[in-house]
DNA sequence: CGCTTGACCGGAA
DNA sequence: ATTCCGGCCAAGC
């Protein structure tokens, strides 16, 4: 059960940096919270979507323009996830007054962004926030 | 072309 | 709490 027809890569990724772009300093957002923004391709349901999304937004972050806040997005666990430059990644947060605990997690419920405002987002076609139905729950 | 790897997630064990 | 695993995509080599 594959998908009939993926996303257009470009566009995805377009949405994906354009979100990112909008992140407030000193708060962190989710894969999945991006993926959320994002509305499902019209060929694809949403247990379809859901199931990859996450990692599309990955694969886009891995080609992220290294003006924008990059740092800002990190996995649903809350946790920066393992890839090169997760050091570097750890140190701006940390500029900005985010705190990890023992286990190198952030506190969602204190750092978690809310996202954009919701005439930003009508804008550019985006959702205010959406719970994949695959969320997990945290905290 | 065919393989291999991957900035993920959630459910099962 | 932790680790393991299926998902079966997309990019890079």
């Amino acid at each position: 059960m594959g998908f009939s027809s993926p996303p257009d890569p470009k566009q995805f990724q377009t949405f994906v940096w354009k979100i990112v772009s909008k992140i407030s300093p000193g708060k962190v957002t989710t894969y999945c919270q991006i993926a959320g923004m994002i509305p499902p391709p019209g060929n694809l349901n949403l247990k379809e979507y859901d199931a990859f999304a996450a990692r599309w937004v990955g694969m886009a972050m891995a080609h992220c323009p290294d003006d924008l806040p990059w740092q800002r997005v990190i996995n649903s666990q809350g946790k920066i996830s393992a890839r090169p430059g997760a050091n570097r990644q750890r140190e701006l947060l940390e500029e900005e007054g985010i705190l990890f605990d023992d286990k190198g997690r952030i506190n969602l419920e204190i750092y978690g962004w809310d996202g954009p405002d919701e005439e930003w987002c009508a804008e550019h076609s985006l959702l205010k926030s959406r719970s994949l139905s695959r969320q997990r729950k945290l905290f």
